[in-house]
DNA sequence: CCTCATGATGAGGTAACCTCAGCAATGTTC
DNA sequence: GAACATTGCTGAGGTTACCTCATCATGAGG
């Protein structure tokens, strides 16, 4: 008798929207599990794959994280042969990332299972309230 | 200029509502600084608040975490004189945790400040939105 | 009592962030 | 065109919030 215990605790659509997130990433993480590689390198890997090799920094804004973490998040994709760095043409100070042909096959593939997983996940809505949490999480974002 | 560049990088649904979560969790993490308590130490008084004196065990089942970080969170509730522990009388494996007065406060006025936030955050939708919100998040926790 | 399960905790680890300091290349300003 | 501030990246080291595994009591059942 495991009991459904884990808190139905609901102080209002705050406490709600935290439970719904933290289902939401450990399908994610899980989703994940095939590539070995983290959520925030997951990230990481669809940030180039959307704009093409980028300076850490902009990685960082896109991530809005702190320049020094995404370096770490780049190292890590390149210790696995994910991406890989090379000097900026236009300035020699800088660096840029961009994704080795397995980092393209990888994040093609995680942007697929990616997919299918959020279609599970919001797929227990119907067409009417998908539209609706879309329009007002928008509103949400800011 | 600091152009809005972090991110319109939605795909879909899911990026949507992790930007929303990122806002909410920066405003919570804001409105508990008066008190120098972090958010997993609230959510800790949050269970203890509404539940009264618990276990450890119990308290990790209620936050859906592993019994030893429930430990950990309640040490530093205890180091900050926020929560007691005594032995339990019906079991002398067990202990007991309870808040002590401050914590009573404290909690008190944190749910105060974390009920005023959301409702600054959430205010920004009309009632009937909402209440959507609501209902779908419900349809979606599990 | 003897064994097994349970409650809490020590030890030690991880992911994902952060700040601060330092170094090299750039851009600016006079 | 030398001086100075700025920018781009990364080393060092810290934090939060988790985790597992091992240990050590106590408790419960045969």
């Amino acid at each position: 008798m495991t009991e459904r215990t884990a808190d139905g605790d609901d102080e209002s659509l705050a406490e709600t929207f935290w439970a719904v997130a933290g289902r939401l990433r450990r399908q994610a993480q899980e989703s994940l599990a095939p590539w070995d590689v983290t959520p925030s390198q997951s990230r990481a890997l669809g940030v180039l794959a959307r704009h093409g090799e980028l300076r850490p920094g902009a990685i960082a804004e896109h991530l809005r994280i702190a320049p020094r973490s995404a370096t770490e998040v780049i190292d890590d994709l390149q210790a696995r042969g994910l991406v890989e760095r090379r000097p900026d043409p236009a300035d020699r100070r800088a660096t840029l990332v961009a994704l080795t042909q397995e980092g393209e096959r990888v994040s093609a593939a995680i942007r697929a299972a990616r997919r299918a997983e959020a279609d599970r996940f919001f797929g227990h809505l119907d067409d009417a309230d998908r539209d609706q949490l879309a329009r007002i999480l928008r509103t949400l974002r800011g």
